[in-house]
DNA sequence: GCTGGCATGTAACAAGTTACATGATTTT
DNA sequence: AAAATCATGTAACTTGTTACATGCCAGC
């Protein structure tokens, strides 16, 4: 009998399947994978890594096995079955659907009628030096892959990233002007 | 006894206690307000909009009255309080915490080495007129407000959204012209 | 010999979404 | 007169987060 792949599974268990990819891991591997990869752009609880893996179990796309270990507590290793594959590609290639994009700096930003000019223009020099440094640290794991043909996708994601805290901060830069530059 | 400001509230109650600020408003209002509005930043389900609401008058917020109407269903005024003003201006003069950005999209360029070359350069393509599409809507709306002093924060989260976008569309066709460019 | 971090996970809770309910009014 | 839309909201469900649990090992 064929697995339940009907069921709709949400992005995040795609995220973990497609982690799978690199190869068998346990929970607490692929928590620190996506801490060290996805995290710009899918930065999910630990907890959650954990229950998607035993949804993918559920629905045949991963199995699990037992190891135990002497010295650290026992762990579960996940891998991708064929199964996982043809889903994993077929997620990919469906369209992405309109992306909500949520931003607590933006909220703030939208009342900014209900702040003093001061607290406004602090509000967005905070958002410019966080950039900045979101910035500094994307260039430095930029230097860190150049050249390697292994992450070719892992740099165009990059690049994205690089380019959006660009636009942020020269946003910024226009945004103090204008805010300084009004009749108060 | 004071109210129970102390209790932590999210960021969802604070987007719906800044439009109360507009004046007065059932539900139904304010779920249109941020269809109109807030939608590119935050867009909530409009249940979320109905139980933040009853949550801001729980912490005395807001105030509810109950208005009678002949020829529709009866509604529930919201209106803000003192207290809820001075809870807004508290929270907006907080420094907006490191904010989790979430992309489906990008998380599928992420794992684009499971993708064939033509899948992939659609993935971009299509994001590339998505978000042309959504440049356009923004600067439609750009020019119905344009100059209105009333809308000067507005206007800043405007082309805060203009600013990403153009991002977005230049940052597509550099990846797009990598992927035609690279060996295959 | 205590403190903090690594390694591995679960349980309890909060946030957010989709589907449902209801009756009038306008459109086809 | 049937279908769509407006106006108003609630219930049921899914997703995602924070707090908790456990034992080893390394540094102070």
């Amino acid at each position: 009998m064929g697995s339940a792949e009907t069921e709709r599974l949400p992005n995040s268990s795609f995220a973990v399947l497609g982690m799978l990819t690199f190869g068998e891991a346990s929970g607490y591997d692929l928590v620190k994978l996506a801490e060290r990869s996805l995290e710009f752009f899918w930065a999910p609880a630990k907890s959650q890594i954990y229950s998607e893996l035993r949804r993918l179990v559920a629905a045949g796309l991963a199995t699990e096995r037992e190891v135990e270990q002497a010295d650290r507590p026992d762990k579960r290793l996940y891998r991708i079955t064929p199964a996982g594959e043809r889903a994993l590609r077929r997620w990919l290639e469906e369209r992405p659907e309109h992306e909500p994009f949520k931003s607590e700096f933006l909220l703030k930003l939208f009342f900014g009628h209900q702040m003093s000019r001061e607290r406004l223009l602090a509000l967005v020099e905070g958002h410019r030096r966080d950039s900045q440094e979101a910035l500094e640290r994307l260039r430095e794991i930029g230097a860190q892959i150049d050249g390697d043909p292994r992450f070719r996708s892992a740099r165009l994601t990059l690049e994205y990233g690089i380019a959006h805290f660009r636009a942020n901060v020269s946003w910024c830069d226009r945004a103090l002007r204008t805010l300084k530059g009004g009749e108060g």
